[in-house]
DNA sequence: ATGTCCTAACTATTAGGA
């Protein structure tokens, strides 16, 4: 069972990336975020050709958050009640796998923030309270949330380091609503097999971010405990952060994760 | 040239991204 997350940023600009990548990783379950789609031209059908439903909170321009499974689901949520006026940013369906087990996967476009000084970073650290509360009321056992968090961590998690210390993506404030969520039985896949490893999942279209390393990890596929015990492997699929002939990649590369459930 | 790049939108310039 492939799971995974990917800031596509622009659905209808990437659907051709987004092709290569599903045929060549076949992930059974995939979060989207950054959809900039509205509903009413969300192309399902050629999701559809390659083997997968959707399910899909988008709106216009902006923002916008989606589903594809191989797999039966069903809708349980659409967007934050508390922050319908934030962007369409949340989805939660309960998946069943071939084997007959159910499991929730929510995927989220988390708030950027701007600038420290901006009203959207006080709207970001509210965002990430109402996501806890959604996340306590959901009392799922088999959970998993994934998508592009906008927070980094740990130094080891951002190209700056301990230099980045205060500054937005990288303040306390962010850092401890993360920490709320582990608190409440969710553990970060990548870094809980990789305690060490510095890899990042985004990089800055400008200035030849990729190529200096000059990168962030703020995607994760975070998992309740009965996930993460059968989580065989998680990759950060940088490969996919490449140009692929004339198309142009999203600045986020995909993140995936296999289980056995 | 805020080193600067990509997307979507009232198609030309701006907002938003992280």
């Amino acid at each position: 069972m492939r799971l995974a997350t990917w800031n596509v940023n622009g659905l209808r600009a990437r659907i051709d990336y987004i092709d290569h990548w599903l045929k060549d990783r076949q992930p059974d379950v995939v979060g989207l975020q950054e959809l900039k789609t509205p509903d009413d031209v969300f192309p399902h059908d050629h999701f559809k050709a390659l083997g997968y439903e959707a399910l899909v909170h988008g709106q216009k321009s902006w923002n916008g958050v989606a589903i594809l499974a191989k797999l039966p689901m069903t809708l349980k949520q659409q967007g934050l009640q508390e922050q319908a006026d934030f962007g369409a940013r949340l989805i939660t369906a309960e998946i069943t796998t071939p084997k007959g087990n159910a499991f929730d996967f929510t995927t989220v476009y988390c708030p950027n923030g701007k600038t420290l000084e901006h009203a959207d970073f006080a709207r970001k650290l509210d965002w990430y309270k109402s996501l806890t509360r959604y996340w306590q009321q959901s009392a799922s056992t088999k959970h998993l949330l994934c998508g592009d968090f906008n927070i980094v961590p740990q130094a080891l998690d951002g190209w700056r380091g301990e230099a980045g210390d205060d500054s937005i993506f990288y303040t306390k404030a962010e850092r401890q609503h993360l920490q709320d969520l582990v608190e409440e039985g969710l553990t970060d896949l990548f870094r809980h097999r990789y305690p060490d490893a510095q890899e990042f999942s985004w990089w800055d279209y400008r200035g030849g971010a990729f190529h200096r390393k000059h990168g962030l990890r703020i995607d994760f596929l975070l998992a309740t405990d009965p996930l993460l015990e059968t989580t065989k492997e998680v990759i950060i699929d940088r490969d996919y952060r490449r140009k692929i002939e004339d198309l142009t990649p999203s600045d986020h590369a995909p993140v995936f994760a296999d289980l056995d459930i």
